[in-house]
RNA sequence: GUCCCCAUCGUCUAGAGGCCCAGGACAUCACCCUUUCACGGUGAAGACACGGGUUCGAAUCCCGUUGGGGACGCCA
């Protein structure tokens, strides 16, 4: 049998880190079994469901590369179907009516946590003759679930786990304004849809066994199910959307590249014996739910900058150079981006993110004359500035701009000089970047070609006090 | 309160009774490389929550304690 996966956020907020990871999983077990992974949006909630949070939702899993397959379902278009599936429960006795008013629910809460019962609705309707319902008030519909045994989930990830009927109540199915519940929804959908496999945050375990007595009570075949644990912070507590989560649109900005946030988010929770770096092949190849852990792990990102770190240096230049352009406000001018693309090399040994890296290279897009920072106005002093005068000369005169070259003219002016290459160096990082730290100054020169070089070198000596 | 789940270095994990006085990665520290800062390299420090069993032998199995987490809605 095909393998078919699902994904399925309520649009009420961003693709948070958690979902992203959930829907990583998903795919990534659809696409090892050569299956069918795909997408359904849970807006039946009117009041908080939102179009934003929708393309959100849709343009995190592009970003993030996870493609679904067939079109993507809207829970909500689907409520007629919900409806229909429970009179057809109602119709063979699975459900029934109940006249419960909230307030009496509440009493029955109050009451069961005070004589340290569970905490579950009593079933006063359940074998009840309808004729004796109060007048003016719209029931709701329940599901008549078994009350005694046992009901008992294979999970692939949690293993064997069984609850007393009796801690289970009898479920709302359909509100009293006959819209459907989502654990009804959720379970009409996966049916109707033939998710073969639902694999979810391990905060719907205790969901399923409820949800199993649905599949029960319509006779249908239940998928398997892996309970995956939650992602917590860094602090230990959870990381939830009302406790900070980022959406995965953050971590974008951030500077954090799709490719190491899918490896991180992957490693969390799941490993591959010492295997730290894992392409997306590998991770196909390699990904099995028995691999997942069953203890929820904290988030990261000291990992996940290194990890970062890693691919923006397996990143092409000219990729790189684009995004950094865009970042710098200087987008399309073809000049500058290949100009920063010359300079990668150097650049990208030194972020751990595109914002890093484009604050690094902001000073390959600066117009003449910089203003140094205080650490660089420091090293440009009136004996520095004299230094650099004669290096200009120098470098004027200079058959090659090749960095190998510039560094042997460097390196035989300060031996004349009898000085370190440091005191030769630092004034002209200072000079051509504004800074005290930068990529290797000789290849800044190459990149910036000379006349550039010799520009700020001129704007320096004339700055320098 | 009731039920369910979890527990290896600071963090992510390897470990499915002897290969483990516990391996890798990130972070930390030291050294090397070096024109700065990084990258890279080498090395150091660092954990089986606790208590009982079972066994010739336990990080691995069982029980309990403690500590985390989750669920108990006419939310999803």
């Amino acid at each position: 049998m095909t393998v078919v996966t699902r994904f399925a956020p309520s649009p009420t907020g961003f693709l948070h880190i958690g979902g992203a990871r959930t829907a990583l999983f998903n795919w990534l077990y659809a696409r090892h079994h050569g299956g069918v992974f795909r997408l359904r949006i849970e807006d039946t909630d009117r009041q908080r469901s939102t179009k934003e949070a929708i393309e959100a939702i849709i343009d995190g899993l592009k970003w993030l590369g996870l493609n679904w397959d067939d079109e993507t379902v809207f829970q909500f278009a689907r409520a007629p179907r919900h409806v229909e599936v429970a009179l057809e429960m109602l119709k063979q006795g699975k459900a029934y009516y109940c006249y419960c008013t909230p307030e009496e629910l509440e009493e029955m809460r109050t009451a069961a946590r005070a004589a340290g019962k569970p905490v579950r609705y009593d079933g006063r309707w359940r074998d009840r003759d309808p004729k004796d319902a109060p007048a003016g008030i719209k029931p709701v519909v329940r599901l008549k679930a078994p009350t005694s045994g046992e009901t008992v989930v294979h999970d692939k990830v949690q293993g064997e786990v069984r609850v007393a009927n009796e801690q289970l109540d009898d479920m709302v199915l359909l509100r009293s304004d006959g819209t459907p519940t989502y654990m009804h929804s959720v379970v009409v959908d996966d049916h109707d849809m033939g998710i073969t496999d639902v694999i979810r945050g391990d905060d719907h375990l205790t969901n399923t066994f409820r949800q199993l007595q649905i599949y029960e009570a319509m006779g249908w075949k239940a998928p398997s199910f892996a309970h995956i644990p939650l992602i917590h912070g860094p602090d230990g507590a959870k990381l939830s959307k009302r406790h900070g989560a980022l959406g995965v649109e953050a971590y974008r900005e951030m500077g954090y590249l799709p490719e190491a946030l899918r490896n991180y988010l992957l490693r969390l929770g799941w490993g591959h014996g010492d295997d730290e770096i894992i392409s997306t092949e590998q991770a196909i190849a390699w990904f099995d739910l028995d691999g997942v852990g069953r203890a929820p792990s904290r988030f990261d990102f000291a990992k996940l900058d290194n990890l970062n770190g890693h691919y923006l240096r397996e990143t092409d230049d000219a990729r790189l150079a684009r995004e950094v352009a865009a970042r710098l406000g200087v987008a399309g001018d073809v000049a500058i981006e290949q100009r920063l693309s010359a300079g990668m090399t150097g650049l990208k040994a030194r972020a751990k993110t595109l914002k890093e890296l484009s604050e690094n290279a902001r000073f390959y897009v600066l117009k003449r004359p910089l203003s140094p920072d205080d650490k660089a106005r420091a090293l440009l002093s009136v004996d520095a500035a004299a230094v650099l005068k004669e290096l200009r000369g120098r470098l004027a005169a200079a058959p090659s701009w090749l960095s190998p070259d510039l560094e042997s003219q460097a390196r035989a002016f300060a031996e004349a000089k009898s000085i370190k290459l440091g005191q030769v160096a630092q004034p002209v990082r200072a000079a051509l970047t504004g800074a005290t730290t930068s990529p290797p100054i000789f290849e800044v020169m190459q990149v910036l070609g000379r006349e550039e070089t010799l520009g700020r070198i001129d704007d320096a000596i004339a700055g320098a006090a």
